[in-house]
DNA sequence: CCTACCGATCGGTAGG
DNA sequence: CCTACCGATCGGTAGG
């Protein structure tokens, strides 16, 4: 028998996660060394590859687990507020920028370094992004006229709205005139006001779609 | 007098921007060596800091001529439709997308190796960003109602159209559904139809605003 | 759980 | 005396 783990072993690991994400947030996953990210964490290298046996692995679990943490504040969101699809989809968008509130480092890890992972752990991951996009995907179709969800527009709209979610790390500020459930609230809207006002105007198979909205015809 | 450069000496240098972005996008700025730079460029590693006499400065490039380039597409649109601002916004729009079509590299590179630049190189490029932003935002304060202007709106309604423009790398195709006009007149009706349909509820100095839209309150 | 190291590779520069 | 260009190799540092 091998001897067991200390009882704090995940706890430990949590904590590099959070010290490793904020400096591959900064410097870049490249550019930290392991070195650099032991320090911090206050081990040796060596005890830090006690924990972590590729570096990595480190960027792996930080992207993750941050996914994880996406995947679980929302789930199960839908069909709560009786027939208002569009009350669930703000719901669901307030819990995703609510989560990014504690998130930003991993956030930034996610967008900018996922491609530095080795291929396969790259498509674990990317799989679990479909899985997000899925789910928004299916709580704005109920929301949008029924021609738009067999011409290929809900992808369109659904990454529209996944745009100005996660681009918002860029510019968003708790101390702004917005707060996040407001922001949430402006982005929905748009999103749903936009697609009301958007209608195809001529579906040809093998071509692309002819989108007509009131204001540009 | 010195002896004069090479004729091509500035072609020469714009190979070089485009295939340097082209491995930077793939592999990353720190994993992309200047010998794997050189070799792709056909030339010596010698003959590569002729034209760039540091890594960083290839980076820095491409990144300013993109957004030069950017600056360029969207200079002088605005007026250009009588007394149809949001005819303006959506042709400024359209110029921005058409101009990521042959730039995914480089767009890509700006996104995410921004950070890697000595510091006052990335403020230098944050001060074209900033111009950038500030051209789409002056489009896009008349068509939308006087009191998101002052009540600080105007800034996360221009961010969430970036969102939608800049996010598209991650999901556009020119073989999908949607051309990127289109897709353009859709993000545009997104935002402007969801700042038509949200009002700020209250206003108080020193705290957050309070957003009211038909559909949520 | 540490210090002492390794094989490999980096960005940048030498002489000619 | 300049710039354009080569093959070879430098001092330092990375992950492990």
């Amino acid at each position: 028998m091998g001897r067991p783990k200390a009882a704090d072993h995940g706890e430990k690991r949590k904590a590099i996660l959070e010290k490793s994400a904020e400096l591959f947030a900064t410097h870049g996953y490249d550019r930290a060394s392991v070195a650099m990210l032991a320090r911090r964490c206050g081990m040796s290298k060596a005890l830090f590859y006690h924990y972590y046996s590729e570096k990595s692995e480190v960027l792996f679990d930080i992207i993750r687990s941050h996914i994880e943490d996406l995947l679980a504040v929302t789930d199960g969101l839908t069909g709560k507020h009786g027939d208002d699809p569009q009350r669930d989809l703000l719901v669901m968008s307030e819990a995703l920028l609510e989560a990014y509130r504690t998130a930003d480092n991993k956030h930034h890890v996610q967008i900018n370094q996922l491609h530095l992972l080795p291929r396969n752990r790259q498509k674990t991951i990317k799989d679990m992004e479909r899985q997000l996009v899925d789910r928004f995907s299916a709580a704005i179709a109920p929301c949008v006229p029924v021609e738009a969800r067999s011409s290929g527009l809900l992808k369109p709209i659904t990454m529209s709205l996944f745009g100005m979610l996660n681009w918002n790390y860029l510019w968003f500020r708790d101390q702004g005139p917005l707060c996040r459930r407001d922001y949430a609230k402006l982005a929905v809207t748009m999103v749903l006001e936009g697609a009301q006002n958007a209608r195809v105007k001529a579906l040809k198979p093998g071509s692309n779609i002819q989108l007509h909205t009131a204001r540009f015809g």
